[in-house]
DNA sequence: CGAAAATTTGACATGACTCAACTGGAGTGG
DNA sequence: CCACTCCAGTTGAGTCATGTCAAATTTTCG
C-alpha cells in the first residue's frame, strides 16, 4: 500500500488521539480505495449512501441546488479531510447534498457498518469522530456567526486568513457561494469596484 | 431525587440508545443540580467553563455580542436539551458565547472530567454524544442552507414548522436574531406590512 | 486550437436594515 | 394591588448593501 496515503491518514488520526500502526492498517483494510475524476459525482442528492470518505488526493465539494436552480456550497474538502453527506451516512436517509470532484484524485471509502465494526476494534476511533464532529460543529457555528454579523467583504477577509490554501485552489464562484454572496459581488470586492 | 427529572434525562438518552436505570442514576450522581433565575448568566463570554448542562426546567439562550454591540442568538434550549459553549467545554478555551436564562428553572451540570469518567463507565454514552452532536451538526448545516437560499419570510415559515413550541416561548426579538433578520423586519413579516 | 466555463464590469433593482416615534403589557416596589 | 417603569413590539420613512441581468473578456481544459 501507498505509504504516502498511510501517512496522510495516520497524521489525521494522531493529530487528535494515539493510534497504533496496526489500527491504522485495519482502517485501510476495511476501506475501499477509489479513484475519481474531475467532475465526477461521489454522492448524488436523493440517493442513500451510507459511506464516509477520507480524501487521499484531489478536492471535493458538497453543495446543493435550490428551487431557483442556484447552487449553494456547504463544504469543501481536500486531501486529509473526511467528507460525506451526514443525512445519508449517519441517519440513513436520502442525501441532501451532492458531493462532486473539482480535481481528480482518490479517496478511502468506509461503510457505516464497517465503521461500527472498527469502533468496536479500535477503542479510540469513536472518540476521534466525536472530536472531529465537534470541531466541524464549532466551525459551522462560526460560519453562522460570521454570516450574521460581518459584511460580505469582512467574511471574505476572514476566509482568506482561515483557509489560505483553499482560496487558491477552488474556483471563485464556489468560494462566493460558500461565503453566502453572489459570484459577481465577490469579484467586485476583490477588484475594489464596490 | 425528583422522578420527573429522572424521566426527562432517561427519555433523552433512550431516544437514541439503550441505557439502564443504574447508568442514568450514575449520571445524576456525577452531575450537580443547579437552580437558575430568569436573566441569570450560566456562562459568560470569555470565561473558561468546562461544563455541559442538561436543562431540567426553564429556558436558556446562547448568544454573543458583536463589535457593533448587536446581540446574535446562536442557539436556544428548553428542558430536555443539552447546552454549553463548545469552545469552552470541548476544547478548554474561553467561551465564545453567553448562555443566559430567559425563564427560571434548573439544570444538571456535568464537568468535562466527570464526563470522561462517565464515558468509561457507561459504554453507550460516548456514542450517544456522537449521535446528538451529529444531529446538532446537521441542524446547523440546515440553518446555513436556509440562510443562503430562503428569504426572511420563508425562513420564518420554516422555523414555525420546525419549532412550533419554541415560537410561542421565546421573545420575538430573539427569534428574529436566530433567523438572521432585524426584530423590526420580523414584526413586519408577521403583520404583513412589508 | 476551439468550446465552454469562469470572471469581470456596469447599470439597475430590491430586500432588508436603521432610526425614530409610538404603543402596550409585564414585572416590581411602595 | 396599584402605579410606574421599562422593555418588547409596531409602524413608517428613508437608505444601503448586495443581488440580478447582460454583455465583454479571460481562462481552462478536452
Amino acid at each position: 500500500m501507498n505509504t504516502e496515503y498511510f501517512t496522510l491518514l495516520s497524521d489525521s488520526l494522531r493529530k487528535h488521539l494515539a493510534f497504533s500502526n496496526d489500527e491504522i492498517q485495519l482502517i485501510f483494510e476495511k476501506g475501499k480505495l477509489k479513484k475519481f475524476k474531475r467532475g465526477q459525482f461521489i454522492i448524488n442528492e436523493g440517493s442513500v449512501i451510507r459511506k464516509t470518505n477520507f480524501i487521499l488526493e484531489g478536492s471535493l465539494i458538497a453543495y446543493f441546488i435550490d428551487a431557483d436552480a442556484q447552487e449553494h456550497m456547504i463544504q469543501f474538502g481536500i486531501e486529509g479531510w473526511w467528507i460525506s453527506d451526514i443525512h445519508s451516512y449517519t441517519f440513513g436517509g436520502p442525501a441532501k447534498y451532492n458531493v462532486q470532484a473539482l480535481e481528480s484524485g482518490s479517496l478511502l471509502e468506509i461503510s457505516f457498518e464497517d465503521m461500527q465494526w472498527l469502533y468496536k476494534n479500535i477503542p479510540a476511533l469513536e472518540k476521534y469522530f466525536l472530536i472531529i464532529t465537534q470541531r466541524a460543529f464549532a466551525g459551522f457555528q462560526e460560519r453562522i456567526v460570521n454570516n450574521l454579523c460581518l459584511s460580505a467583504e469582512e467574511r471574505y477577509e476572514a476566509f482568506k486568513i482561515k483557509y489560505p490554501k483553499i482560496e487558491l485552489r477552488f474556483p471563485q464562484k464556489w468560494i462566493a457561494s460558500y461565503l453566502g454572496m453572489s459570484a459577481e459581488f465577490l469579484s467586485k470586492i476583490k477588484n475594489k469596484r464596490i
